[in-house]
RNA sequence: GGGACGUUAGCUCAGCUGGUAGAGCAGCGGACUUUUAAUCCGUUGGUCGCGGGUUCGAUUCCCGCACGUCCCA
């Protein structure tokens, strides 16, 4: 049995740090001893690095070494070291940057004594600087020829197997670091939701629309049926929510005239989490004066095969082995149209409240005797349609009762001018031509009322804010939200949102670090 | 909330009907001047997630808990 060091230091009687030392990490503190030793900064930040690996691929990777003797210029690179091949004198080492990775050779007779005894303690995982001229080795590899070799940042945790990688689900979600480091995937899936929003961007600032930020803390939690996060401001000694939805600002806006305006933020809902969940989640909504609910089925297509031309340069893609394609037009189908598309049912049935609760039972739902016929359709369409929605398609005519704030259809004001986006079975966006009239919206939000003193805690909240600005006059308009996180998972082929999104919410599996302080009574 | 599965060395994984654990990589020592999962020789490393129970004896069987993944609600 080998004697462990363990440290310890207690905080309010809390252990704030415990670390066992295994013998690798003893091995690691003793190479960063000998270094010190030898008058090296461990943690220097002085290296000015001129070169990444991609660039100098793009340069002289399709050079033979014969020109590559032409070049005399010398090269910089930085990077993470990800693995070291010793052959005597000669070694070849494996730079990691953020572009990719280039190898470095570092032979014994090209660096100084210096350079070379601390390469010698170098391990993988550690930070470098190597500079030098390029060439191609024998295999026909690109490589710098190191003249000189400096250690930037010294790591002390071994990294995981470079074969196998880091697969460990728990670990790639808990240390997202390592998993970005040993999963060159991981990071090409980060920079493609950063091309896509930017995409995104490009193509609101193109028809003219305004990205604004609207409040994140909410004294009433509008906008959407959800359950949110609550929380307290001291100063102003009230309560806060986390919003579930930017909506009733954005239409505030559109009220102040700015007609075209889109938000790209977080909205946090308290619900399960799932593939398809997270608490906190990326959504896009946009508000377009003076267009409806049609026009913005126009704008989505042309939005999302803007996205897919840019990625893929076709307006087709394949999602978890399913061919996807987004050429336009995308199927338009009411909602009582897809029930009975995919289900066999009498259209009458769909009318009436009593055959509806009928039929339902009869598909194994569980409704109640008196719930509304626009509820009851809900729940036929989400337990037994849209998992069947494969291709993109815009599902329209929601009914009233779950639309609280989506203008009626004219023909059929039992149902709104409102439409969701389905591929692939799962929801992707929600739009409608916005209700203006203020008396309806009241309507409406008593409408809401009543659903929640009987018990449903996602109904919407009474807001007479919202219906004053309302009284104002807003134009007609149409908005609409996209789930950022789920639009990134189709285009990046993720089966869980959980991989599009850098920290995805786990439960704490280790005591806090630091305790928390003790609350003031005036706080709690 | 329910179900299934998982948790063994730093990482990736074995471990049979119960007898206190193995491999590969990493590490450490050695050889090696063009390798790229380098190779060769030698070698260290484990609270088998946590807590109970059954048993002479539990990584293994049973119960509970924690964390995770997937499916269902």
């Amino acid at each position: 049995m080998v004697e462990k060091n363990i440290a310890k230091c207690t905080l309010f009687g809390w252990d704030i740090c415990k670390m066992e030392e295994s013998e690798l990490i003893r091995n690691r503190k003793e190479k960063i001893a000998g270094i010190r030793a030898a008058g090296i900064d461990l943690y220097p930040n002085d290296a000015r690095v001129k070169n990444t690996s991609a660039e100098l691929r793009a340069r002289f990777g399709d050079l033979e070494q014969e020109s590559l003797t032409q070049v005399e210029e010398t090269f910089s690179l930085a990077g993470r070291l990800m693995a070291i091949r010793n052959f005597g004198k000669a070694s070849f080492v494996s730079i990691q940057d953020r572009k990719g990775r280039l190898q470095a050779f570092i032979h014994k007779g090209l660096i100084t004594e210096e350079d070379y005894a601390l390469f010698k303690r170098l391990d993988v995982g550690d930070i470098v600087y190597v500079s030098g001229r390029i060439f191609k080795t024998k295999t026909g590899e690109l490589t710098i020829e190191a003249r000189e070799i400096r250690l930037l940042a010294k790591s002390i945790h071994p990294l995981p197997e470079k074969w196998h990688g880091l697969t460990d689900v728990e670990t790639r979600y808990r240390q997202r670091h390592l998993d970005l480091i040993m999963n060159p995937d991981v990071k090409e899936v980060f920079y493609k939701r950063s091309r896509i929003i930017k995409l995104i961007r490009d193509f609101m600032e193109e028809r003219d629309f305004l990205e604004v930020e609207t409040p994140m803390m909410q004294a009433q939690a509008g906008g959407a049926a959800a359950k949110p996060f609550k929380t307290y401001h001291n100063a102003l000694g009230m309560e806060l929510y986390m919003r579930i939805a930017p909506e009733l600002y954005l239409k505030r806006l559109v009220t102040g005239g700015l007609e075209r305006v889109y938000e790209i933020n977080r909205n946090f809902r308290n619900e399960g989490i799932s593939t398809f969940h997270n608490p906190e989640f990326t959504m896009m909504e946009f508000y377009m004066a003076y267009a409806t609910y049609e026009d913005l089925m126009d704008l989505t297509e042309e939005l999302f095969i803007f996205i897919a031309r840019n990625l893929f340069g076709v307006p087709q893609f394949t999602y978890q082995g399913t061919e996807i394609d987004l050429k336009s037009p995308w199927q338009r189908i009411t909602v009582k149209e897809a029930i009975i598309q995919y289900l066999d049912v009498a259209p009458g049935v769909l009318d009436d409240q009593s055959q509806a609760v009928v039929f339902s039972r009869q598909l194994g739902l569980e409704v109640d005797e008196k719930e509304a016929l626009g509820k009851i359709l809900m729940i036929i369409f989400e337990e037994r349609v849209e998992k069947n929605l494969v291709q993109p398609t815009f599902v329209t005519q929601y009914p009233v009762e779950v639309s609280p704030l989506s203008r009626r259809n004219t023909l059929n004001p039992d149902f709104t001018d409102r439409f969701e986006l389905y591929i692939c079975g799962k929801e992707i966006a929600n739009a409608f031509s916005e209700l203006n009239d203020p008396e309806d919206q009241r309507g409406r939000f008593l409408m809401q009322l009543r659903e929640r003193e009987a018990g449903d805690e996602e109904a919407h909240q009474m807001d007479e804010d919202y219906i004053k600005t309302l009284e104002y006059a807003m134009p007609p308009t149409a908005g609409e939200g996209i789930g950022i996180d789920r639009l990134v998972m189709l285009f990046t082929d993720s089966a869980s949102i959980r991989d599009v999104i850098l920290f995805p919410q786990l439960r704490t599996n280790t005591p806090l670090s630091t305790p928390p302080l003790p609350l003031k009574e005036r706080e709690l």
